[in-house]
RNA sequence: CGGGGCGUAGCUCAGUCUGGUAGAGUACUUGCUUUGGGAGCAAGGUGUCGAAGGUUCGAAUCCUUUCGCCCCGACCA
């Protein structure tokens, strides 16, 4: 059987990726390196991932404001570990005016700038100076803070949405009096995560904490919700971070409690990115393109009429419309694809693109009262013909359903994916026989050099440690 | 930054070894016939051959320099 995307999953699967992207119109490599343009398409989805998130990110008392794109260098070498982190990735701006020498645009020596800016990677420093102007007294706390903003790490190996030199984020950075309640916030966060992949991206995660090994540069304790992709590679979808006074340290961020006494707060970070948009990809779509979980689909259905020049076109538009306005009155989002072309190109075009339903009318719906319908998670076979009278009962009805069978999907994947193993002896072979996924171990088996040989040698990674029993670590190759 | 590869039509690439003045497929436009899981025929437009310099009567092709990109590592949301 032929399908949309060439090669498939089985045959190679970050090349049916790659492709993917391209044939759904989600994004593409812009001409700057490591960069990508998301195309309007991908940027819909995003919006309304973003929004989801954002209003569970207000729900939690977080408010939201904006801090420079560019950051003070020496902002950057107060916190050690956080330089240590991040040097090697950075974005420098030098100069302030181009100049046209020998025929070429050029940075104007004259314009050096003395103090060079560092694009943001991350705003934990440019966030922590202001923060250590805000709050003076325990009457100020908690302050929590979101910015939805891009960012700049010049990665050595980028892939679309998976890890670009520039990417979109939120990043949440909150202070608190006391270090029981910055641990709390940031696993709060950390939960919060885990439903909006569950409940939204129709996703189920690992939730751990990081290793020491894998931390965030400069925290105490890094939380981290890991997704299982299709080909058992793990992806680090989104972190959350107690910072312990390392930034508090670093800035001086102090509050005057009510004993009188100066204190350094505490503070935590955590942060979602586009990369979540690849977790997505890679977790729902198949050798066809795109399938899309309804909650973020920026069509949930598209209408194709089906026409074939003899028809009453005016009669069809008619009823195609009252259809349109039904499912709009139940805010329903809706297209209803008039565009000139063929209707089999038409259900490809939205087959890749991950719509979830597709609705098809033509003379013979119109003669019956009735529409086709199809299900994008379970194709052909899902067809069914439903009735006017019902219809946007149906639709309500299959998209819940869409959204709750693709989360039951990866539930049941899984569970075959994520292997239990005493001991490294069991590692070692079930990774030469191939087995693909997450093995779950216990941490101490991996203290020691034959734990750091077999990392070399399968490329795998600790993900994290079990948030059910911490003395357990999940081990995987990762994105 | 190490190891490999590639820059030629919007896209994918052939042509380079052996120098002779630009090709294919696809996409696009138009017309006719088609149309319920990727249609067929016909006609049509498309290039500073990554850039600069050199050799030559003549360079996509040979030489030198340079810029950029991709893949595999090290790094990471």
């Amino acid at each position: 059987m032929k399908t949309a995307i060439t090669p498939t999953r089985a045959e190679n699967f970050s090349e049916w990726y790659q492709n993917l992207i391209v044939a759904a119109d989600l994004a593409e490599n812009a001409p700057v390196r490591g960069c990508m343009t998301i195309k309007p398409y991908g940027w819909a989805i995003w919006e309304l991932m973003r929004d989801e998130m954002d209003k569970r990110i207000k729900a939690s008392g977080v408010q939201n404001a904006n801090f420079p794109l560019l950051i003070p260098i020496e902002f950057f070498n107060k916190e050690a570990e956080h330089v240590a982190g991040f040097a090697k990735e950075a974005a420098v701006v030098t100069h302030y005016r181009l100049k046209m020498i020998d025929g070429k645009l050029q940075p104007d020596p004259e314009s050096k700038l003395t103090e060079p800016y560092i694009i943001r990677p991350t705003s934990e420093t440019i966030i922590g100076e202001a923060m250590s102007r805000w709050v003076q007294s325990y009457r100020d706390l908690p302050l929590k803070l979101n910015q939805w903003v891009n960012v700049m790490r010049w990665e050595m190996r980028p892939r679309m949405f998976l890890r670009t030199s520039e990417f979109n984020w939120q990043e949440g950075h909150n202070v608190f009096a006391t270090h029981e309640e910055a641990n709390e916030d940031a696993r709060k966060m950390h939960k919060m995560y885990g439903d909006y992949m569950r409940d939204v991206l129709a996703i189920s995660c690992v939730m751990g904490e990081k290793t020491p090994e894998e931390r965030f540069a400069g925290a105490d304790h890094t939380y981290t919700v890991e997704q299982i992709m299709q080909d058992g590679k793990a992806l680090q979808a989104g972190t959350s971070h107690d910072l312990g006074q390392h930034f508090a340290k670093s800035f001086g961020i102090q509050y005057l409690g009510t004993d009188g006494k100066l204190t350094h707060a505490w503070t935590t970070s955590w942060g979602t990115s586009t990369r979540m948009m690849g977790g997505l990809i890679m977790t729902h779509s198949d050798d066809d393109g795109l399938v899309l979980p309804p909650a973020v689909a920026p069509h949930q259905v598209v209408i194709i009429p089906i026409t074939r020049g003899d028809e009453n076109i005016s009669a069809m538009n008619e009823y195609i419309a009252k259809l349109e306005q039904e499912l709009r009155n139940h805010n329903i989002r809706v297209l209803v694809d008039n565009s000139d072309m063929r209707s089999a190109d038409k259900m490809w075009k939205w087959i890749k693109r991950g719509v979830p339903l597709r609705v098809e009318v033509g003379a013979r719906e119109m003669d019956d009262g009735v529409v086709t319908m199809t299900r994008r998670d379970l194709g052909k076979s899902s067809r069914e013909t439903v009735a006017i009278k019902d219809f946007s009962e149906t639709v309500s009805h299959r998209l819940d359903s869409m959204q709750h069978d693709m989360l039951a999907a990866v539930q049941e994947r899984n569970k075959k994916m994520i292997h239990d193993v005493a001991n490294l002896d069991e590692l070692d072979s079930a990774l030469a026989n191939g087995e693909i996924g997450f093995f779950r171990i216990k941490y101490t088996e991996t203290q020691n050099e034959r734990f750091d040989a077999l990392m070399e040698k399968y490329k795998i990674t600790r993900r994290c440690l079990d948030d059910k029993d911490p003395t357990f670590v999940f081990v995987a190759k990762s994105y």
